[in-house]
DNA sequence: TATGAATGAGGATTCATTCAT
DNA sequence: TATGAATGAATCCTCATTCAT
């Protein structure tokens, strides 16, 4: 049960930092917390990661990654034809928001945003994901404006503008803060942006 | 010349707080850069704010401040009767994705982000701050839809919706990052919200 | 009832030193918590008394010249003629352990013992105390045995012996600890040191 | 020849605590000198001990602990059958007297004594060495007793007299000062004690 | 003299990192 | 590679003391 490789042994490490980190910020992050919580010695994460910053990179990288798969699972399940696009938009905009305000994307935000200053990469790589999200999503409203259930030209900016219209007004309580974010919200949230968005995309 | 007064000294070390934090963050920031920057001795710091702490809480608040004015002074001048909507939209759009996207604002964002775990209380004078703004551009919208000019039922949504169309989209290197935002970008992001907007509430 | 001259400023000062020395010894005490008590602003004590070492001597020295006071006070009482010498010996000796052991002397032991190293002379006064009331104690023990009631040579020598046993044996909680002395350990201490010393020097 | 195991810097590093608390009281002492003094760095006193206040309770243990086994030791000799008992008093005594005054011994009561306050415990571990010692000498006072050579009922109470008839009435200056402590004032105190002991507890 | 504000020197403690095994 | 021990560079904060009023 014991992990014994070396892969195990990063393994163990990635996430006790990922979690660490994510709980208590790069700065107050102890070196010694993240050796404890990977059951290692402090030495040992360093002859794998080098020093903290490294460590933190690759925490956050791997925090990047989840997210990124998370949202483009959501973006996957929009548009299958014949569905509701009304009803498509609602579930699949509360899918976003439930994604983008998770506790793993909130400790993920703070964290960038947090180190934007010495750590510029780290807004490089979020920007690619969000990116990548976007695209995939305007991917999906190109297929559906074929279809003949969008009415846009700009595929690009209507994905943009729906994930606006879906994170953008959100109280920074539920964006960085710690309070949870009630499923009313959500519905409130992601009804409103499907309604405004089909008033102005909507066949 | 030389500031003499208590008050001064209370003015030189915010001042100095303001800029220091800002450009390094919490944790990297020093008492004796402060003080420093301040032109005071740091026990002359302590001696007013108690602790790093405190120095911190009252430095956000003060940015929190002045970004409230400087938001608030860009939604007064909205709604004008007889003015253009869409080029009111468009113009209000762009100063305020300016002020979000400002120095100041980014950092206050940096700052309040990176340390909503230590300061809670943080969160919520932003989100107070948001709060007003948003009412503050409801009531405007209130009054444009009483004069005909747009159709709407739930002003506050509709303020919500717009902001999330200005800023919700926004790539994280102008939302917290530190690359400059062109005016090209703030004109398209301005342009597009109009528009999607207008589509939605426009008579 | 406030203290207004100078006079009352430089008592209050006094006794809020002693108090907090007595309380929290000389390193720990910090001027302002004598000033507060004082009632007074830090920089009068200062003018008062120039800096934390005299204010430490001096309140050393009121507090040696109050035991002072206290142990002669028992020592006038020992001789009376035709009393019993076994019961004087007894009440007085009670008398002078309740007098070592009170609050006020513990403290000062503290102080004294604290600081022999940076304060040598303090150490001189508190011999000095004790040797007054050793003297003086002699004198009462020479007249007895002018009077045939005690059999001595040398009553310097009895007086320090029988401070000796009293006093000597005393468990370190009662000579500089926080534990209260109880009476029955001041009855055991005096009776058998009255005991002991009238066997030795008794008639 | 460098100390190399953690057990030599433990001892280290007691030791040099013990010499520089010794030297300048627990409040004067810089952890830097202690550290210095033993050689190695500041940090690793800290992860030795953990903060100042265990450094000084450690080293206060261990002086305790060897002013313990010097008395014992003293004790230990007293009583060899056959020997002249006046003469093996005025020999123990003086002993016990040195033992008392010695440069360990003074540092020792000035350090607990003045922390009295700070650190209750130190007084506690003071009154257990001292009543193991009087403990011990009642043994060999019952012993001699037993002899007839002393007639006594209460050996613990005898021990606490000659103990109290040694040092009770030493001058401060001794017993916690710096002064040097005369081999005349040994032999006349011990002289004295054993003549008195021996006036109410000699055969 | 009395005071509120200011200060410089200093001290305890922490932590990322390295080394010897 | 894995580790326990060791370390040096920082950093927050305190406090006796002084100054301007």
């Amino acid at each position: 049960m014991r992990p014994r490789g070396r892969i195990d042994k990063q393994q163990a490490i990635l996430a006790a930092a990922f979690s660490v980190f994510a709980r208590t910020g790069y700065a107050q992050t102890r070196m010694d917390q993240i050796a404890a919580e990977a059951g290692v010695a402090k030495a040992t994460v360093y002859s794998h990661f080098g020093d903290k910053e490294q460590v933190f990179r690759h925490a956050v990288r791997a925090l990047s990654e989840a997210a990124r798969q998370a949202n483009l699972a959501v973006v996957e399940r929009i548009g299958e034809p014949g569905a509701d696009i009304a009803a498509t938009l609602r579930a699949a905009g509360g899918d976003l928001v439930r994604c983008y305000c998770s506790p793993e994307s909130r400790a993920l935000r703070r964290l960038v945003c947090a180190e934007a200053g010495q750590f510029p990469e780290l807004t490089e790589i979020v920007d690619e994901v969000s990116g990548q999200v976007l695209r995939a999503l305007a991917d999906r409203f190109a297929r559906l404006a074929l279809a003949g259930v969008l009415r846009l030209d700009d595929p690009d900016l209507a994905a943009a503008q729906w994930a606006g219209l879906l994170t953008g007004a959100l109280p920074a309580r539920y964006q960085f803060g710690i309070e949870p974010l009630p499923d009313s919200e959500v519905d409130t949230v992601a009804v409103a942006a499907a309604t405004t968005f089909l008033a102005a995309f909507g066949d």
